[in-house]
Parts: C-alpha cells; sequence; structure tokens
DNA sequence: CCCTAATTTCTATTTTTATCGAAATGTCAT
DNA sequence: ATGACATTTCGATAAAAATAGAAATTAGGG
C-alpha cells in the first residue's frame, strides 16, 4: 500500500459520519446497505451522505453495486486489511507483537485462514 | 473507546508528515526517538514537526518523555490496538472472520499473550 | 549565572473540508 | 411515455487544518 492511498483512507475514516457509516457498513457485512437505509440510521441529508459515500467509496474503502432502484453499499474489507497493515508495518523494531489483523469472509476466501 | 477519540485519532493520522511519522515511530518500538532525529529523518522544518507531534499527542497515539535536552516521542501501541479494535469491532456481521489484532510490547506484558 | 541547544508557541496566510437546499440524473412500474 | 422514487451533482457558505518564519521557552553544560 501506498502513503497516500493511506492517506486517502485514513482521511476518509477521520469524520464522524463517515466513520459511523463505515463502521455501520463493517457490521452489515457482505450484504450491505443501500443508501437510503444508510441515511436513516444515520440521520443526515441525502445530499450530505452522498458526498460522504464518494469520500469513502474515492479512498476505496468501500464498494458500490446497484440492486434494482437502490444502490447498495458494503465495506472492502481487504482494504480495510492492507490499510491496518500498513499502520503496523513492522512495528515494534523486532520484537515478537502477534499477527497482523485479517477480516476474511466467504466471498473472499483465500488461501490463508 | 469513544467516536470522538477515534475520529481524532484518525484524523491525526491522516495526513503525509504525520502518517510517516507515526509509522517511524511503530517501527523505531520502546525506545522511542528524539524530536530533532524526526525533523531530520522527515525533512520538515521544526515549528511544523512541532505542529503535528501535537496533533498525534493529543490523539493519544505518542507519548512524550523528556532525556536529557532532548524530548523523547513513542508510539502508543495500546491506544494504536483500541484505534483498529475500534474500526472491527463486531466485523462482517458475525461471519468467522479471524481475531483482532494486537501489538504488544515487552513494556505492557499484561495477562493475554 | 550565562550560553547554547532542543523544542515549542505565536501569528498570519493559504488550502482543504463540511454542510445542505435545490436541481439534475437515472431506474423502474404502469 | 409519464410519474414517482432513490440518489447524486451543483453551488454557495462556513469551518477547520497545514505551513513556516520569528520569538519565546525550557533544560544542561561550563
Amino acid at each position: 500500500m501506498k502513503s497516500e492511498n493511506a492517506v486517502e483512507a485514513l482521511g476518509a475514516l477521520a469524520q464522524d459520519h463517515r466513520l459511523a457509516l463505515f463502521r455501520l457498513l463493517v457490521q452489515a457485512g457482505e450484504r450491505g446497505m443501500p443508501a437510503g437505509a444508510i441515511a436513516d440510521a444515520l440521520g443526515v441529508p441525502n445530499s450530505s451522505l452522498s458526498f460522504h459515500l464518494a469520500q469513502l467509496r474515492n479512498a476505496g474503502l468501500i464498494l458500490q453495486e446497484r440492486q434494482h432502484r437502490s444502490l447498495i453499499y458494503r465495506a472492502n474489507y481487504p482494504a480495510m486489511n492492507a490499510l491496518v497493515d500498513y499502520l503496523m508495518e513492522n512495528c515494534c523494531a523486532g520484537a515478537d507483537c502477534g499477527p497482523a489483523t485479517a477480516c476474511e469472509t466467504p466471498t473472499q476466501e483465500r488461501k490463508s485462514a
């Protein structure tokens, strides 16, 4: 992961509404949520929510998919993992300090886990 | 961890110089680094560095300690872990997706690990 | 004590970000 | 095609953050 991407991702998360939004999607899992339901859950006007969704999407932290009339958003777990790994890279000057996190979901299911 | 703290911490990390600075300290380990050495490593003017150090410190991500004439800064690993845990809390709608990260160092060494 | 070194605070300027109403877009149902 | 719904884009305003020089602070060495 490049520094620029990490800064962008962190910046996307560094805001009340967006942090709440991202965590909502993280907790919602692979199924995701439509924009309208998110707006209701957060109590943010549509236009504002749309702005924040775009920020998170630009940062690569969430994914968008159309389903009928709604746009469904879901967390990009690999991106989240990459960000956390970047933050903790080469942690602790070589001291043994536990494995890096990973959040694997059925759809992703690579070799590991 | 409260939402406010998380936003503050993420905001502190969402900036080129500060992200580089934090990662530098994360990698430096418990020994930490004096402000001057950090300024050299990052090529940032003292006054700017001081500003950024204060941001990270306010966010609780780094710790300060005086040693002779220098101020030594080091990463606050528990704070980093708490932030990551907050981000990933109740991840994946109950799907099994690996344990939360932890970065433990000799000085911290609590019950776990 | 005084001098030097390390770092921070002050101040002013520029750049970036958040907010939300109103209008535009795109999608489906009839 | 027409109407209704879900969501985004536009535009203007208000608020927050980054930058760096110069002055002030703090601690140690002689």
